[in-house]
DNA sequence: TATTACTTTCAGATAGTTCTGAAAGTTGAT
DNA sequence: ATCAACTTTCAGAACTATCTGAAAGTAATA
């Protein structure tokens, strides 16, 4: 009884476990329309409900995939500071935990978001619109507006999204319930 | 003098066709950070940047992709709302047109990720949380308030971003001028 | 120093996405 | 009905992203 799986862990809970499944599987597949990669988003749903830590071993052996890959995107999940490296003493290898937090995830999230899809954005934005400054009719100066009030519209965005993530949980609720109201 | 370009088109403007050009190019590298396909951003930058509405041939020889390509992307930004088509009294073929307006294409956009990357996520979500209502104790509770957390943080996303997009341009800015400051 | 228990890397394989171009379809004019 | 001018479709080609697995690397222990 004692060979291979903790004695409480296969036994009773085939239904929250089934959920689970789903859970894993769909949002691996969200992933894709969130640009993010499917096995991240895997192994990132396995964790998030995962009732302890888990090593590297046990997240390739659940999800069916290679050392390799599982090595690598836990690495990017850890760059992305969704999942911590937990060492337990007197063991040698790498658990990993994700964080449960919601409003730290969104945050989290919103930020590596916006580093990689609204700071290139505008720093081609302002390239065109310094580029084109000088001129003074036609379609040239008609150009150079638009990149202009795109290039506005982006900075404003982006003060928006600096404010709301750093916010704590707690005033954005309230915040956000003032404005819904 | 009359037979092929208007007059001006060509000969003067070497300057901000070259920011264009960039723009373009840039647009379209980004349009994969985005879920986007690049073809279809370059198309979008292009017609954004247009002085006039263009037609198939003209965007295929503008970006030198094939007509197939050039036809269904044109095809996919009318379905997104962000191009419109065209008709010229006298003429067969069909124009193109890029919503110019800021304000409205960010709407635009952002009614689209919202209808592809939260609402499947949300039905995810509730479908978990419903299948382990029963749940009393344990790892499968621990699941159950997760995914019920999940559903109420997306469903309240979900509300912010329906109130923002329904307003007027003029109100939005005054509501997160107020945020700023 | 050698061994063991892990982690990391990376070349090539696989899977997924996008593009081409030619053929088929449509529409309006004659 | 036929033609010319356009638009749409789609099978296969080209490209891109992701994954595998085995080899190389690392570090603790004896």
């Amino acid at each position: 009884m004692s060979k291979k799986a903790a004695p409480e862990t296969k036994a009773t809970e085939a239904g929250w476990e089934q959920s689970r499944e789903e859970f894993i599987a769909q949002w691996g597949a969200l992933g894709s329309h969130w640009g993010i990669n499917r096995t991240m988003a895997q192994i990132h749903a396995l964790l998030i409900t995962a009732p302890a830590p888990m090593h590297t071993e046990a997240v390739m052996e659940r999800l069916g995939i290679s050392r390799g890959n599982a090595n690598t995107n836990l690495r990017e999940l850890i760059g992305w500071g969704l999942v911590r490296l937990v060492v337990k003493k007197g063991e040698r290898r790498e658990y990993f935990e994700a964080e449960k937090d919601v409003w730290k995830m969104f945050i989290i999230i919103a930020r590596e978001r916006k580093r990689r899809e609204l700071d290139p954005a505008l720093a081609v934005l302002r390239q065109c619109a310094e580029q084109t400054r000088a001129e003074k009719a036609g379609p040239g100066r008609e150009f150079h507006a638009q990149m202009k009030e795109l290039q506005e519209f982006v900075e404003f965005g982006m003060k928006v999204s600096d404010t709301v993530s750093s916010m704590k949980h707690a005033s954005a609720l309230q915040w956000a319930m003032r404005l819904l109201s």
